[in-house]
DNA sequence: GGCGGCTGATTACAACTGTAGTCAGACACG
DNA sequence: CGTGTCTGACTACAGTTGTAATCAGCCGCC
């Protein structure tokens, strides 16, 4: 699968969320923060199509946009490099390590356990 | 941090695993599957150098290369990344996915539930 | 029926990345 | 001593990414 970018996966997680959207659509819900053009989410947008990660159908002169890989899909893909990358594909060294860092809290630690309990049954 | 590519990161992966090195003991470390010129391997020391991630001492007219990060550093920095890109920050959702992508086998389970024991107390 | 605005398509351009080649200087061997 | 070798520095060049401008066509409003 294709990579994606930082700019252009703000604009999958746009169609992830609500689709089909056109162009001026997807542009209104990106955050703001970003401060970009129209132009530039049109400029995602035609990547993304060129990339094959997005399809688009046509509603008069304008497009329709919507995402043509599952948000679920990817972040496995990008999860999984990471994992791959970083811990040699074990996950417990990434929670041991997360822990470490403080990235979890009491509450955390419960639900996760609560999780695990869900998953062995 | 600076980013780092994933050809510079097989780099830093050498020289976290034995520092110092030279130009030239790094490109034999590096896995050969990547196929690599030793010229590759010193544009890759050169701009990890400019990066600031790597520092190097003179020996002779040759440098000596080792990590200006720890490797801990910088594998939080990336897993922060992808946790706040795709999860919202949050593990447990990351752990639920790879778990329900079967990455998770009941070994794995038991171990981070220990993990996660040992975390509590 | 012409004009302003919107659309996708095409083009621009700098930074970063992957992959190397060239160059000038030092060193080591014959 | 000369000559090839190795070093870091610099240069090259295409592909990707972020950010946008330009262009040609269509649509609705005055």
């Amino acid at each position: 699968m294709e990579r994606i970018g930082d700019a252009e996966y703000q604009v999958m997680e746009v169609l992830w969320d609500e689709a089909p959207l056109t162009a001026a659509e997807v542009a209104d819900r990106v955050p703001a923060d970003r401060g970009w053009s129209i132009r530039t989410v049109k400029t995602m947008l035609s990547r993304l199509l060129a990339k094959g990660v997005l399809a688009h159908e046509e509603e008069g002169r304008r497009y329709l946009y919507r995402p043509a890989i599952a948000r679920e899909d990817y972040v496995a893909q990008e999860s999984g490099r990471l994992l791959d990358r970083m811990f040699g594909g074990r996950l417990t060294p990434l929670v041991a390590h997360l822990a470490e860092r403080d990235r979890l809290s009491d509450a955390d630690i419960a639900e996760i356990e609560a999780l695990l309990k869900a998953l062995k049954s």
